[in-house]
DNA sequence: TCAATTAGTCAGAAAAACATGACTATTAAA
DNA sequence: TTTAATAGTCATGTTTTTCTGACTAATTGA
């Protein structure tokens, strides 16, 4: 994990804020919370969604390096997206964000 | 404060991810925590925006109660935003947003 | 061999977000 | 009375994001 400072200096939280944002990634990472997952579960679970949204959205989440691309080499050769240790430092704030539109609905 | 369950059943933490997503409101949202904004210092204090935009972010943030526009009926007459009891109600979690992005850098 | 599944890419279109410049209304100060 | 400031709106244009449909390549099962 690397340690320097965020190129958002005005305001920290904002990097962070961005990281998760987009049409679909708040649903993948947490769908990626209870496991491995796959493209084309991927885009059978997701109602709505579309090949391109969520190629796009799994290669942003590798390339932030919240999720891990494992290509599994066995007989039918297949492909998961797991959390890396990153994503897994981003759970308690996630399960905060569940908590609280829990509570209070910020419609 | 209101207590419903959330439009984004799927995904809870999605919708307040959307509420602070958009390109000035973690800003605004974190001049805010210091004390009451103003529209035209705000445009002065965030640098590379601009009317509309301020203008759009201001709006929306009121439409979802995390700020509540206050017209001071003085002398000058001036407005102010200031943060809503459910605007407070995030402050621990922008902290736990700022914090992180202090330790890790997720670029 | 043919069809299906997985895991995508690519070009282009449509939609959403953001920026620009002109304009308004109220008040106040020179 | 003219100028400046506050707090915007409006029409328009640009940019970014998202969606659609066609296509690819490797493997597998019938």
């Amino acid at each position: 994990m690397e340690f320097k400072t965020a190129s958002t200096d005005g305001c920290p939280a904002e990097h962070l804020l961005k990281t998760l944002s987009g049409k679909w990634k708040p649903q993948i990472f947490r769908i990626a919370l209870e496991g491995p997952i796959r493209f084309n579960l991927l885009l059978r679970q997701i109602e709505g969604s579309n090949k391109q949204s969520i190629s796009v959205a799994l290669r942003e989440l590798e390339e932030q390096e919240l999720l891990e691309k494992v290509i599994i080499k066995q007989k039918p050769l297949h492909i998961e997206y797991n959390l890396s240790e990153k994503g897994k430092s981003l759970i308690p704030i996630f399960r905060q964000l569940e908590f609280l539109s829990h509570e209070q609905v910020l419609n």
